[in-house]
DNA sequence: TAAATTACCATACAAATGTATGGTATTTTG
DNA sequence: CAAAATACCATACATTTGTATGGTAATTTA
């Protein structure tokens, strides 16, 4: 019935959303040939095929940019999450993804963003709770207060970030944890990007 | 700098607009063509050409559907929320939309499903807080324990859910609101749908 | 191991598309 | 009144677009 999409298929799909949610309009075959270096069209008319056929785009035929998403019917599309972040102490970050998520089509994320589950409570009081899964922009300034996704010592966090002179602080909302900081020089620190948004499943219950 | 459209520009404008907005994507000159009854594409070319030279659309040589509307309200509205629903005391529900949310990377509505930004704090020990927007599924059965959006004496209401033998209970997670509890025969009262997921921009900081 | 799927390539074609040019008649404007 | 703008018409043309067909190689599935 509806099986999975191939990474290739995926990644085109993920430019359907992208062009057709930021552009307004959803590409020709050619468009889309040229964004991924195909030297015809007839191989992305053939991944356009395959993805409907796996139903979640339609074709209007003869109909030129005549893409729509079927997304909207199935709600949730599963991402791959990347790793655990710990809101109160670092925990380690896994190169590829852990698992995935269900997150809903309101919730997409921007192209390059990815997910993180949080573990701990040190946020609590950001209202960010075990379990909620943090959307990463790894494009974006921070800017004082703004919750980021850091790593430290090859482990991540995700904490309140502040700027000051010679030093990087980041904090959590919860007074049971004493604040990180990194003085500027300190290499093994590296920002990962911000939190902008975060997103928590109902369906199944979870503890306090 | 701006002048004013004539009545059938304005009617070609409204046309565009319908489409991008209904349809999604711009309709083609002949497209136009053809609605307006017109027996060749020039015309519309160059009804085309008189709107965008008065500022209203802009057009993208050579690129098919490549008309984008210039207008300041702009088309790629967001998500409408639907209405606010307290998590504390019934509020009204709008019939059109109140506002939108501004996230990431929208994608569109799923077609039956809604959202709505949670008021109040009586969720709280749910983890969902004044100013969350929870996504609302009408087409799933509730089971005890799921939280639901429910429609009560002509207001909104996102409550736990369990039911009995004569009468259903909503009740809040903090103790400082009282479960309300409704008769199975009392009609005034409907269930919306299943809360499935809640979402938080962190885009700009919220009060607790 | 055989069959199906995936992921590309190339070529061909009719239809659709944006554009250009030229024409006519009416209405609006300076 | 003359000039400009408006509102259509017709035709022509190079590209673009969606589609169809056939082929190759690698991978996955049965």
């Amino acid at each position: 019935m509806k099986k999975e999409l191939t990474t290739i298929q995926k990644d085109i799909l993920d430019f359907l959303i992208d062009q057709i949610k930021g552009k307004g309009i959803p590409p020709t075959l050619a468009e889309v040939a040229v964004h991924f270096g195909y030297r015809n069209r007839a191989t992305v008319q053939q991944h356009f095929s395959a993805i409907e056929k796996k139903g979640f785009i339609k074709k209007n035929p003869k109909l030129s940019r005549g893409i729509e998403l079927t997304l909207e019917d199935k709600f949730f599309v599963p991402k791959p999450v990347l790793g655990e972040v710990a809101a109160g102490n670092p925990l380690t970050i896994y190169p590829d993804a852990i698992d995935t998520v269900e997150l809903p089509t309101i919730a997409r994320m921007p192209k390059d963003s990815f997910l993180l589950r949080v573990k701990g409570d040190s946020l609590k009081d950001a209202y960010i709770f075990n379990g909620d899964i943090v959307i990463v922009n790894p494009n974006l300034e921070p800017k004082n207060g703004q919750i980021v996704a850091a790593i430290l010592d090859d482990a991540a966090v995700v904490k309140r970030f502040y700027k000051k002179k010679n030093e990087i602080e980041l904090v959590s909302e919860n007074p049971d944890y004493q604040p990180i900081i990194i003085e500027k020089k300190y290499s093994s620190f590296k920002l990962v990007g911000i939190v902008v948004g975060v997103y928590r499943s109902m369906e199944k219950k979870k503890a306090g």
